[in-house]
DNA sequence: GAGTTAGTTAGTCGTATGGCTAACAAACAA
DNA sequence: TTGTTTGTTAGCCATACGACTAACTAACTC
């Protein structure tokens, strides 16, 4: 649990972009220096920076300066954290699902009867 | 599957912002009109409307009007996507986990040595 | 010490975002 | 038919975003 504080609307933000996920992945992988992070992509070095920013304030990546190299590395329990939004959101769903089918089933029973009372009176 | 493509941009730009994100946790719950959905706010509806058009154009939830109420629902399919993209790269998290156990492993039995060296040396 | 590498800061530019008001349209209600 | 409700469009505004260049710092290398 470090310090830093990951609000979703900024880790949502940081993921809104094609560059910073691919980065995201990238560091899955392992840490990666600045320059090593900037190879990929035909951008300019302060373009690229400014992403590695938006990640870190974001809190899905930290970064380290030793002498003149900056290493970045993911957050996991960030994304984790982040996965588990949409999770929770599933599970409201799911409880939706449920209660709708316990409703159709009603409704199914009901229409039974209905049907039963037409051929009744068709017949 | 739905007509409408949905891309991680728009999607993960969609849920940055905290008033569309309590839209899809009520969506979740339930299906529900523009103006049911704009009580909550104090917002003006045309900007409430905006937010429900940028969850569309995501592809996150779908609407359809009949008569003059815009009925919003969830496309759940979307949000198990984007969960899925974020499992994935814990996938690759872990691996890169296992591959630095393996190797800390390794470093421990060279460390090993070292000591029984060290200590023979020293004793 | 001079040159190279790695990152950083500052400033510019066009576009996108998120909010607003005012005014309009269409559907329903009395 | 006259209102009321429910959305919708258009236009305005301030701020944020993503890209760039130019210039600078700091750390290694020779």
């Amino acid at each position: 649990m470090a310090n830093k504080q990951a609000s979703l609307d900024l880790v949502f933000a940081a993921l809104s972009d094609a560059t910073r996920r691919a980065i995201v992945m990238r560091l899955c992988r392992e840490p990666a220096s600045v320059s090593e992070l900037s190879k990929p992509f035909a951008m300019a070095m302060p373009t690229l920076l400014q992403h590695v920013r938006v990640l870190e304030t974001s809190g899905l990546i930290q970064t380290e300066k030793i002498g003149r190299v900056r290493t970045c590395s993911l957050r996991a329990e960030v994304m984790a954290a982040t996965e588990q939004w949409l999770a929770l959101q599933r599970t409201v769903w799911a409880q939706r699902l449920d209660r709708m089918e316990s409703y159709v089933y009603e409704l199914q029973a009901t229409e039974m009867k209905h049907v039963k009372r037409k051929r009744k009176g068709k017949q």
